[in-house]
RNA sequence: GGAGACUUCGCCUAGUCUGGUCUAUGGCGCCGCACUGCUAAUGCGGUUGGGGUGUUAAAGCCCCUCCCGGGUUCGAAUCCCGGAGUCUCCGCCA
């Protein structure tokens, strides 16, 4: 949720992020309506409790005959100011709404625009040249590391078993980049996968992509598509010394329901509903946050060098940012299958936007409370494995192991279909 | 699943039975000042957070905040109902 600070005095940089990403203007009218509307009751609603509260001072002290008088006065009092409280809670439920309604607001240099208004900035590696590409689920079959079929049998479509190899690459994948993580610095953490309303709310998920989530009806609890969701939660009302940063390394599955993607993707694993991630997490000072945004991209670059493969970097645009992104950085792998790159990692500026949701705070040099800032990013997850396979596979339908990843697979330099 | 105890302003804690200067006690920690050759000790003072108003900024004033949400009452930390969390015991499962 935006700060209404800044909208009151300055409700055009509100509009200009909203115009950025192709939403509605009238949403931010809407908002001062709504934020005016409740200062207002909140004034009603004081000035009768500062009344009623000097009569019951004086009712404390009062003899019989003048308590009685005033008995007469406050009885009357009290149900105004009933009607005065719960006017502030109608105007407080309406201002939330308005507030939720309005999507982080854009930082500047996002490119305007929608998904497809991205700007490519940079191309790393050399793209293999392959001949009659496999792709990675053919690759995967003949060397027994991804068993799709069974996966439909046992869980339905868009699940799969990894076995093997396969099972042995994304443990080393994960635990490669989670030795990279405690390397520089981040608490390694593996977190809940279930977390209850007000966390997936906070973090924002419940808004826009409120059906990419799966619930579970009888606990009233949800499935996280990201350990983000816990992550940004943990310190859910605490406040912080941010001095430094504070980073955060979790492991987790990720749960999506990839609803509005039938008939997409569907081959292997490119898109699944349930994947392992490890998710880079910051909690830092506002001021701070875009060189933390560019330090997460750099070490989610430094891991795919050390898996070797080719990718872009995009700057994704204002119209395809998240409701709590400010600015996204997406790293996009090569695919020889499909002669196209994919996305593999996303990085998010949330700025204040979450933590202010989540009320998450850090004291100032002059030791007043303020709200904090978030970033994530991806540093590894299951999908990376259909990049490593496709790009590393050779004539033989046999796959060259990175070296970074070799000791996780027994030493093995090549892996051979069997 | 059943029974009980508990939850107070960073941490610990008094207050709840018996509703009203509770405008919440004390300790620890922290900050400032004094004393001291330094440190320590000691003394004095300050120290919840949020919101409204106000202002260049502040001060000041006001409201809310005793786990959360309702209720009773002129008035709730205190009484009643519901919920959450923590702990103990029993049951069940692994």
């Amino acid at each position: 949720m935006i700060d209404l600070r800044l909208l009151r005095d300055d409700p055009d940089t509100v509009r200009a992020s909203q115009r950025a990403r192709g939403e509605s203007e009238s949403a931010v009218d809407d908002l001062l309506r709504a934020d005016e509307e409740r200062r207002a009751a909140v004034q009603r609603f004081e000035a009768l409790r500062a009344e009623q509260k000097q009569l019951g001072k004086r009712m404390s002290k009062a003899d019989p005959a003048e308590r009685a008088e005033l008995l007469a006065r406050t009885k009357e009092l009290a149900a105004e100011v009933k009607a005065a409280e719960a006017a502030v809670g109608e105007a407080e439920a309406a201002l939330r709404r308005a507030q939720y309604a309005i999507p982080n607001i854009v930082e500047e240099g996002a490119p305007p625009g929608g998904e497809d208004d991205y700007v490519v900035l940079r191309e790393v590696g050399t793209r293999p040249d392959i001949a009659n590409p496999r792709d990675h689920l053919e690759l995967g079959e003949a060397l027994r590391a991804i068993d799709v079929e069974r996966g439909a049998k046992v869980s339905g479509s868009r699940f799969y078993f990894l076995t093997g190899v396969g099972a042995l690459l994304q443990l080393g994948l994960l635990q490669l980049a989670m030795n990279q993580a405690v390397e520089y610095g981040f608490i390694p953490c593996i977190t809940p996968t279930l977390v209850k309303p007000e966390s997936m709310e906070g973090t924002g998920f419940l808004g826009a992509h409120a059906s990419e989530v799966y619930r579970l009806e009888a606990d009233d609890l949800y499935l996280v598509g990201t350990s983000e969701v816990p992550l940004a939660a943990y310190h859910a009302g605490e406040i912080l010394d941010l001095t430094e940063p504070i980073r955060y390394a979790g492991w987790s599955s990720c749960y999506r329901r990839e609803a509005g993607s039938y008939g997409r993707d569907t081959r292997g694993i490119l898109r699944v509903h349930q994947f392992d991630k490890v998710e880079m997490f910051s909690y830092c000072r506002p001021e701070q946050a875009h060189d933390e945004h560019l330090r997460l991209l750099a070490w989610e670059e430094e891991m795919l060098a050390k898996v070797e493969i080719p990718y872009r970097v995009i700057d994704v645009a204002a119209g395809d940012l998240g409701t709590s992104a400010a600015r996204k950085y997406d790293c996009e792998a090569w695919l020889p299958s499909q002669g196209r790159y994919r996305e593999v990692t996303s990085t998010s500026n949330c700025t204040t936007f979450q933590a202010r949701r989540l009320n998450v705070r850090y004291r100032d040099e002059n030791g007043r409370p303020q709200i904090a800032a978030t970033l994530n990013g991806t540093l590894a997850t299951t999908r990376w494995l259909v990049a490593i396979l496709e790009n590393h596979q050779q004539p033989d339908g046999s796959v060259r192991v990175p070296k970074a990843l070799q000791p996780y697979v027994g030493g093995r330099d090549v892996l051979e279909p069997r």
